[in-house]
RNA sequence: GGCCCUAUCGUCUAUCGGUCAGGACAUGAGCUUUUCAAGCUCAGAAGCAGGGUUCGACUCCCUGUAGGGUCACCA
């Protein structure tokens, strides 16, 4: 497990200075995944040390997010809470040397006065796991500055501290961290800090291959659990970018489920080059675990999708809605597609007898409409032959089929669709009729007799 | 611009010197078929360029090119 006895402890130590994205969210899920795969810890850490930019709701979308995803923390602390653990490492760096309270020119906005580290200005060399060996020259960064004043520690500052004191083994984070690696490595030895374990995960990229920005429309995770995308989805589309569970003895799965993900994930097969955050594979792999989804859970999604309005339509009841829900599944990729079919008119004769232009009732095939004019009458029969209670899809089909027998199919089933869902585009005869019952699917055949006759 | 990182189908990726360069998404075609959706089958699609090293490079090294990241008294 990569770090011999000792036990791995990892942390995601998000800022609240924005919305829990889809970086910040694969970063926790891959900090969690190798904790759990390792039997070791898992931290959160809410960097709040800025506190003009830091906000409550930010952290709330952080938490949520997190929970949202099926993961969870061993442990969680905000860097305000800590001041004065900071001030501590603070005094002790001024006090043997290793930094000093320097005075700035007097500027606008800036303090006269800051902490300072003094650099010793030199290659600094670190191994990551990801990338293999990488230094910096130091040198460059001068003596930078690690406080505002001894109760506002800097970013760089409160990070190595906390990595410190909770001794985190792995710090696996963004590839935008790699030129911060150096001037904490540096902090670190100046407070007689053990060096971590780094590994630099490769940023996710929007599709000109930039890093993802709100700029590139990058949504925040929230807005992906409104979409209707499935948390494990998520949680199986995020793992797979940037990490592959394939190696010699491939076997080509691509659907994971978190505990599935914790058995196989390692750092060792991460990749290095930049992922492009691709919708539609999330899509394809969202639709594959709404597929895997207890009938509970599916029914509860797709209560929330369908609008109220729904409700309140004659024929609306739960046994029919719980009909409905195959079919809706097959249909969708993501729930927030219901709302929209919903919109768009595409569910109403589920629940109230359509209304449809007459002209559209004959198939393109039957000139005339003479094969349907000749077998409505039997159709009508036919279904009303079949007893209530086997009014299944199933039995529907097969009395219908031996009904069209020679005849043209298309001449009979469209006419029928078409008269059930008012629809140009709609589920089959059979299934229709199966969940709005026998007797509303005799009362629209009726009309549709209607309709022909004066046709 | 300095520094750093990266480079296999359109996209996500496998390959840890010898493969017909594999899989998935997407795309196209076909099957099924009463429309749509779903499903099934098949197809097209890749090693950035140039030098080395080697019997042999996608794989190792160098250079170039391209892309990205980062350069705060933000995190």
């Amino acid at each position: 497990m990569g770090n011999g006895t000792k036990k791995v402890v990892t942390r995601m130590a998000p800022s609240p200075t924005g919305f829990f994205h889809l970086g910040s969210a694969r970063t926790t899920l891959f900090n969690f995944l190798y904790a759990k795969h390792c039997g070791g810890t898992f931290i959160l850490r809410v960097e709040d040390t800025d506190r003009e930019r830091s906000r409550k709701e930010y952290e709330e979308s952080i938490f949520d997010g997190i929970l949202w995803m099926g993961l969870s923390y061993d442990e969680c602390y905000r860097q305000s809470e800590r001041t004065d653990i900071y001030k501590n490492y603070l005094a002790k760096l001024i006090e043997n040397g290793k930094a000093y309270i320097s005075k700035e020119k007097a500027e606008e906005g800036r303090r006269s006065e800051v902490i300072r580290l003094k650099n010793p200005r030199q290659v600094v060399s670190f191994h990551d796991e990801i990338r293999g060996d990488i230094s910096f020259d130091t040198s460059e960064l001068g003596d930078f500055v690690i406080a505002k004043s001894m109760d506002e520690p800097l970013y760089h500052l409160a990070v190595v501290v906390d990595d410190f004191e909770s001794g985190i083994t792995h710090i696996i984070r963004g590839e935008d961290h790699i030129s911060n690696t150096p001037r904490q490595i540096l902090i670190a030895e100046a407070i007689g800090a053990p060096r971590p374990i780094y590994a630099h995960l490769p940023l996710i990229l929007a599709s000109d291959r930039s890093k993802l920005s709100k700029r590139h429309g990058a949504l925040a995770l929230s807005e992906y659990r409104e979409m209707g995308y499935v948390p494990e989805a998520m949680v199986n589309f995020l793992a797979l970018l940037g990490w592959s569970p394939q190696g010699k003895n491939a076997d080509d799965q691509e659907i994971f489920f978190l505990d599935d993900l914790v058995k196989k994930f390692d750092l060792d097969k991460i990749g290095k080059s930049g992922a492009v955050f691709n919708i539609e594979k999330l899509d394809w792999i969202n639709k594959e675990h709404l597929k895997k989804l207890s009938a509970e859970k599916l029914e509860d999604y797709i209560l929330k999708a369908l609008p109220s309005r729904l409700y309140g339509l004659p024929g609306w009841n739960k046994e029919r809605f719980l009909k409905i829900i195959p079919i809706l599944t097959e249909r969708i990729v993501k729930f927030s597609d219901i709302t929209e079919m919903s919109l768009a008119g595409e569910l109403d004769f589920f629940f109230k007898t359509p209304e449809y232009e007459t002209k559209n009732l004959i198939w393109k095939k039957d000139i005339g409409g003479e094969v349907i004019g000749e077998a409505s009458g039997g159709l009508v029969e036919t279904i009303k032959n079949i007893s209530e209670s086997s009014f299944t899809r199933e039995n529907i089909k097969d009395a219908i089929m031996a009904f069209v027998g020679e005849r043209d199919r298309g001449s009979i089933l469209w006419p029928m669709r078409y008269g059930l869902s008012g629809l140009i585009k709609s589920p089959d005869p059979f299934v229709i009729a199966s969940i709005i019952g026998k007797e509303e699917t005799l009362q629209r055949m009726e009309t549709v007799l209607k309709r022909l006759k004066k046709n």
